[in-house]
DNA sequence: ATGTAAACTTAGAACTACGTTG
DNA sequence: CAACGTAGTTCTAAGTTTACAT
C-alpha cells in the first residue's frame, strides 16, 4: 500500500516510513493467503542467545533521507577500541561467529514469497514439544506449569480482586484524609519544584500533620506472614494519638508507643500497618550533607605534561583536565576511542584558551594544536608511582588512614529520618573527571566539572540544621519537600543529569519501595491472564495502533524486553527497547522465527533466536513493511507512554518494568520449586542449584558481564590442572598394576589407559612442567630461607646448599625417563598397595570432578552477571523461603549487604517456608 | 496530547577485600 | 604465607516512570 506516511491518525514517532493507520479485513486475509504453509514451530524461546560475533555489520545503514534520528547502522559495530598490544579481532564480547543467518531479513517481509518452506530453523526444533498455546520464555516444559499454575492462580485472584476492589473504594479514599488540600500554596507540590529554588518562596506553612493517616484504617490485615512477627513486635501505630500539628513535628513520637524498645533498634516496618499514603515519605530529616571530593593537587615541578616534545606549563585548571586524561593512560578502552579523545581534545583546548594556554620552559605560547602530540606519559608516571608507592606502604599505615577517613565521613554516613537512624548512600559529590560513557556515547571523553557547593541543592526537615557549605560557598537552595527522598542533588554538565544523594538500599524508605515492588509484581499474577488475552485479541486489531501495542506487549511479557523510551539520538548512545526497536533489529524467518539482534541499556547486545505465536510474526511483518527500511521504527504508533497508560488500566501501578520483575520473579520461583527432591543433597550441591536458576534468570534478563582478558588463561590454567589430576590417577593405576599385573585381565586393559584427552605428547610436557615447578619451589625456598638467615646476620647458604636441595629434581627426571622407557610406573609409598591406589583414585576422581564443575560453571557463567538479577529482580523472599527448606544459611546466597538489604524479606518470611510468590 | 523536569530503579565496570591454596 | 582469583562494594551511567507545564 503506498505511502502511508499521509494519514489523519497522529503517529507516535514521527522519524521515518509509518504504517497505515489502520488495517484492514482484506490486508489481513491477503498476508494470511500469502503466508507460509510451513507449520509454525511452537511460539516460545529457543534458547539461541549469545553467538554471533559483532564486528561490522555489513549494511551500512542507508537513513533515509527524511529521518531526523540519525540511524547507524544498528548493532554490530563496536569500535573496538581495544587494548592496544594485541587487539584481537574487536569483537567485544569474544570470540563467537557471525551465525550464518544469511539473511533473508529483508526480503523476507516482502511479498510473502513463501521462502523456506517448511523448513524450519535447527532452533525451532530445540523447543520441542508442540504444544502451541501458552508457554514461557524458559522452554516449554516450564511453560506449561507456568500456565497452569496461572490459569487456577488468576481465578481465584479474580474473585478477590473484585470483592477487594469494592470494599477498597468505600473507606479509603475518605482515608486520604486531606488535611493536605487546605493547606495553602503548594507546600510541597507533589514534584516538579525546579531545583529547589522555590524553596524560599514556600511559606511555613504548618505542615499539617499527615500523622494522622497513619491512624487512618488500619483495616489493612497485615499479611498473614506478618502476623507471629506482628505479634511479637507490634508497633501499634494507631496509638498514635496526638499529632497536633506542630507537637509531632520533631519530637519522636517514640516516647509513646514506640516499640523499638533498643532506641535504635532496627524499625521492623514490615511488621507495621501499611500507609495507604505513602507519598509523604518523612515528617522530620536531618542530615550532614555532603563531602566534597578533595581540592586538586597540583603536579610537582618535574612533572610536566609534553607537547611536541616539549613541557609546558599549564594553567593549573588546565592542568588539572591534563591529568584527567594523563591518569587513565592505561585505560586503552577510551583512550584509543577517537570521540574520547576527539571530546577531550576539544574541552581541553577550550580550557587551554580560557586560561592563558599552554607555555613553553621560556614562556612563550604553544599552540597545542594535535592530540596525538601531546605526551601525557609523565603524568601517567606521576600518578603511577603514587599509587604504587601508597599500595606499598606498611599496614599500620594504612590502617591509620583509613581511620582517619572513617572519621571524616562519619558524620555523613547517617541521617536521622524521622528520628530513626538511617544509612546514606552516596554522599560524597561525584568528583571531577572525563565522562565515560557506555558503548557508543557521543558525549565520551568531555570533562565532568566539579561540583560547586552552589550547584547543589539539599533537601532537609523544616526544623533541622542546615550543614555548613563549604567556608566560603553557598548552597543553591534548601528545600523541605517531605515527598522526596533525597537529601542532596546537583545536575551534572555533561548530560545535565540530576544526580542524587539518596539513602542506602538497607534503609526503611528503600526496603518499602522494594518491597512495594515485589508486591506490585506479584500482584500482576493475578491479571496476567486478563492482560494476555487481551492481548492475544488485539493483536488482530483493525487499528494499528491497537495491534502494535498488543504486539509489544506480548514481546515485553514473553522476552523480558525493557520499555524502550524514545532517546536523543545525538546525544546519547543508541540503544533500544521494545517500543524503540527498529527495523533492522528484528529479523523474521517464516514461518514464525525472530531473531532479536539490538544494543540494549548499557549498550549491552541482545541476541535471541525465538519462535513467536504466528499472528505476532505476521504482525511484525506487517510492521515492517515497504517502505520502511533500516532506521524506521517497527512501533511506529506506540511509545512507552501509551504502553504504560494502557497498562495501567488494568492495575494501578503496571508498567512494562513491571513485567521484568514479574517474569523473572516468576521464573525463579518455578524453578526452584522443581528442585524440590534435593533435599539430601550437600550444601554446595545445594547451592549450585539455587545459582543454576539464578543464571536463567539472568540469561532471560540478559544480564552480562565481559569477560576479563585473564579469563581465557585462566580456563586454560584450570584446565591443565585437571589434566595434571587425570596423569596422576593414571599414573596411580599404573602403579597398580605395577603392585598386581594380574589386575590388567581383572580390570582390563581399557582401565589403564590414559585419558583420551591426553597423549605422549602432553605427557612429555607435563613432565616437563612438573619438573620445572619443583624446581622453582625449591629453588624459591632457597632464596628465602637464605634471605632470613642474612636478616637474621648469619651467613647465608653456598650454592652448594642449593644444588644439593635440587636433586630431587634430577630424581624426578630420571624417573619420568625411566617411565615413559618402560612404559611402566613403579609403585611409590611404603608398602603399596593395590587398595591404596584404589583410594588414591578414587580421590583424585572426586577433585576432578570438582574441577570439572567448577570449570563448567564458570564457563557457564563467564558472560552472565547473576548479580543483577539477584539484587533487583528476584523476589528475597523466594530465596529466604528456598534457604529455609533447604536447610542452607541464607548467607550461602545473600552476603552481608544483601541480607541488610533485605532484611525486611528475611525477618518477614523467616523461617516460614510456606510464602509463595 | 506532548514535551520536559524530576525522581527513582537498574546496570556493568572498576576498585577493594578477602578467602583459598599452592 | 604470599599470591592469586574471586566475591563483594563502590561508583556512576543509563534506564523507566511520574507529574507538571504548555
Amino acid at each position: 500500500m503506498s505511502d502511508s506516511s499521509d494519514d489523519d491518525v497522529p503517529l507516535a514517532r514521527t522519524n521515518g516510513h509509518a504504517s497505515a493507520p489502520t488495517i484492514s479485513k482484506a490486508t489481513d486475509r491477503a498476508m494470511d493467503r500469502a503466508a507460509s504453509k510451513a507449520r509454525p514451530a511452537p511460539p516460545g524461546l529457543s534458547i539461541r542467545n549469545g553467538p554471533v560475533a559483532y564486528d561490522s555489520m555489513e549494511i551500512d545503514s542507508t537513513p533515509n533521507g527524511t529521518v531526523k534520528r540519525k540511524s547507524r547502522s544498528s548493532i554490530g559495530q563496536s569500535i573496538n577500541y581495544k587494548d592496544g598490544s594485541d587487539s584481537d579481532d574487536g569483537a567485544p564480547l569474544a570470540k563467537r561467529q557471525k551465525a550464518s543467518r544469511k539473511d533473508e531479513s529483508d526480503s523476507d517481509d516482502q511479498p510473502i514469497a513463501r521462502k523456506n518452506g517448511g523448513k524450519l530453523p535447527p532452533s525451532i526444533r530445540e523447543t520441542g514439544d508442540t504444544s502451541d498455546d501458552d508457554d514461557e520464555p524458559l522452554g516449554t516444559h516450564l511453560a506449561k506449569q507456568k500456565a497452569d499454575i496461572e490459569k487456577t492462580a488468576a481465578k481465584e485472584a479474580k474473585a478477590i480482586r473484585s470483592s477487594a476492589a469494592k470494599a477498597k473504594k468505600a473507606t479509603p479514599k475518605k482515608t486520604a484524609v486531606k488535611d493536605e488540600s487546605d493547606d495553602e500554596p503548594p507546600a510541597k507540590p507533589k514534584k516538579r519544584q525546579s531545583n529547589g529554588v522555590s524553596s524560599s518562596a514556600k511559606k511555613t506553612n504548618g505542615v499539617k500533620k499527615e500523622d494522622s493517616d497513619s491512624d487512618a484504617p488500619i483495616a489493612k490485615k497485615g499479611k498473614k506472614a506478618t502476623l507471629k512477627a506482628a505479634a511479637k513486635a507490634t508497633p501499634t501505630a494507631k496509638g498514635k494519638a496526638t499529632t497536633t500539628k506542630k507537637a509531632a513535628k520533631f519530637e519522636k513520637e517514640e516516647s509513646k508507643d514506640s516499640d523499638d524498645e533498643g532506641q535504635e533498634e532496627e524499625y521492623r516496618w514490615w511488621d507495621a500497618p501499611k500507609k495507604e499514603d505513602d507519598s509523604v515519605k518523612w515528617t522530620t530529616l536531618e542530615h550532614n550533607g555532603v563531602i566534597f571530593p578533595p581540592a586538586y593537587e597540583p603536579l610537582p615541578k618535574n612533572v610536566k605534561l609534553y607537547y611536541d616534545g616539549q613541557p609546558v606549563n599549564l594553567h593549573i585548571e588546565a592542568e588539572e583536565v591534563a591529568t584527567f586524561f594523563g591518569s587513565m593512560l592505561h585505560s586503552t578502552q577510551n583512550i584509543e576511542n577517537p570521540v574520547f579523545c576527539k571530546n577531550f581534545f576539544n574541552d581541553f583546548k577550550d580550557i587551554l584558551k580560557k586560561t592563558g594556554g599552554a607555555k613553553n620552559e621560556s614562556g612563550s605560547r604553544v599552540d597545542v594544536k594535535d592530540l596525538k602530540k601531546l605526551d601525557f606519559t609523565k603524568i601517567f608516571d606521576y600518578y603511577q608511582d603514587i599509587s604504587n608507592a601508597k599500595k606499598a606502604r606498611p599496614a599500620a599505615e594504612k590502617k591509620a588512614e583509613k581511620a582517619e577517613k572513617d572519621k571524616l565521613e562519619a558524620p555523613y554516613m547517617f541521617c536521622k529520618w524521622d528520628g530513626r537512624k538511617e544509612k546514606v548512600g552516596n554522599f560524597r559529590v561525584e568528583p571531577p573527571g572525563l565522562f565515560r560513557g557506555r558503548g557508543e556515547h557521543p558525549k565520551t571523553g568531555t570533562v565532568k566539572k566539579r561540583v560547586m557547593p552552589e550547584q547543589v541543592t539539599i533537601n532537609i526537615g523544616k526544623g533541622a540544621k542546615v550543614p555548613e557549605p563549604p567556608a566560603g560557598h553557598k548552597w543553591k537552595a534548601v528545600q523541605h519537600d517531605n515527598k522526596a527522598t533525597w537529601l542532596a542533588m546537583w545536575q551534572e554538565n555533561v548530560n545535565g543529569n540530576y544526580k542524587y544523594v539518596m539513602l542506602a538500599a538497607n534503609s526503611t524508605v528503600k526496603g518499602q519501595a522494594d518491597f512495594k515492588k515485589f508486591e506490585k509484581a506479584r500482584e500482576l499474577k493475578k491479571h496476567i491472564d486478563r492482560i494476555r488475552a487481551d492481548y492475544t485479541k488485539e493483536l488482530k486489531s483493525e487499528v494499528m495502533a491497537d495491534r502494535q501495542r498488543a504486539t509489544a506487549m506480548y514481546l515485553i511479557d514473553r522476552f523480558a524486553l525493557r520499555a524502550g523510551n524514545e532517546k536523543d539520538t545525538d546525544n546519547e548512545a543508541e540503544t533500544v527497547g521494545c517500543c524503540s526497536l527498529k527495523f533492522e533489529h528484528v529479523t523474521l524467518q517464516e514461518p514464525n522465527t525472530v531473531i532479536f539482534d539490538f544494543l540494549g541499556k548499557d549498550s549491552i547486545r541482545f541476541y535471541n533466536e525465538v519462535t513467536v505465536e504466528r499472528q505476532v510474526f505476521k504482525n511484525l511483518k506487517m510492521f515492517k513493511k515497504p517502505p520502511k527500511e533500516d532506521g524506521d521504527d517497527i512501533f511506529d504508533r506506540l511509545n512507552t507512554t501509551q504502553l504504560n497508560k494502557h497498562l495501567s488500566s488494568y492495575m494501578p501501578g503496571l508498567t512494562a518494568k513491571v513485567f521484568r520483575t514479574y517474569n523473572a520473579s516468576f521464573t525463579m520461583s518455578q524453578l526452584l520449586q522443581e528442585l524440590e527432591g534435593n533435599n539430601e543433597k550437600s550444601i554446595p550441591e545445594k547451592i549450585k542449584l539455587y545459582n543454576d536458576c539464578n543464571r536463567k534468570v539472568a540469561i532471560l534478563c540478559n544480564h552480562k558481564r565481559t569477560v576479563g582478558a585473564g579469563h581465557e588463561v585462566q580456563m586454560e590454567k584450570l584446565g591443565d590442572r585437571i589434566k595434571g589430576l587425570k596423569y596422576q590417577k593414571w599414573r596411580n593405576k599404573m602403579m597398580m598394576l605395577d603392585v598386581d599385573p594380574k589386575l590388567k585381565k581383572k580390570k582390563g586393559a581399557e582401565f589403564f589407559e590414559l585419558d583420551a584427552d591426553m597423549n605422549e605428547e602432553w605427557v612429555k610436557q607435563h613432565q616437563k612442567f612438573l619438573v620445572e615447578e619443583l624446581k622453582a619451589k625449591i629453588t624459591k625456598k632457597f632464596e628465602k630461607d637464605n634471605e632470613k638467615l642474612q636478616s637474621e646476620g648469619q651467613a647465608t647458604m653456598p650454592e652448594k646448599e642449593l644444588k644439593e636441595r635440587l636433586k630431587p629434581v634430577a630424581e624426578l627426571e630420571a624417573k619420568h625417563k625411566k617411565e615413559n622407557k618402560t612404559k611402566k610406573v613403579e609403585a611409590e609409598g611404603k608398602d603399596p598397595s593395590a587398595e591404596k591406589f584404589t583410594a588414591t583414585i578414587k580421590k583424585l576422581d572426586d577433585r576432578i570432578k570438582t574441577l570439572e564443575l567448577q570449570s563448567a560453571d564458570r564457563e557457564g557463567n563467564k558472560e552472565v552477571a547473576l548479580g543483577t538479577s539477584k539484587i533487583n529482580y528476584i523476589d528475597p523472599r523466594l530465596t529466604v523461603v528456598f534457604a529455609a527448606k533447604f536447610n542452607v544459611p541464607i548467607e550461602k546466597f545473600f552476603s552481608k549487604t544483601l541480607r541488610d538489604k533485605f532484611n525486611w524479606a528475611i525477618q518477614s518470611v523467616g523461617g516460614d517456608s510456606t510464602w509463595e510468590f
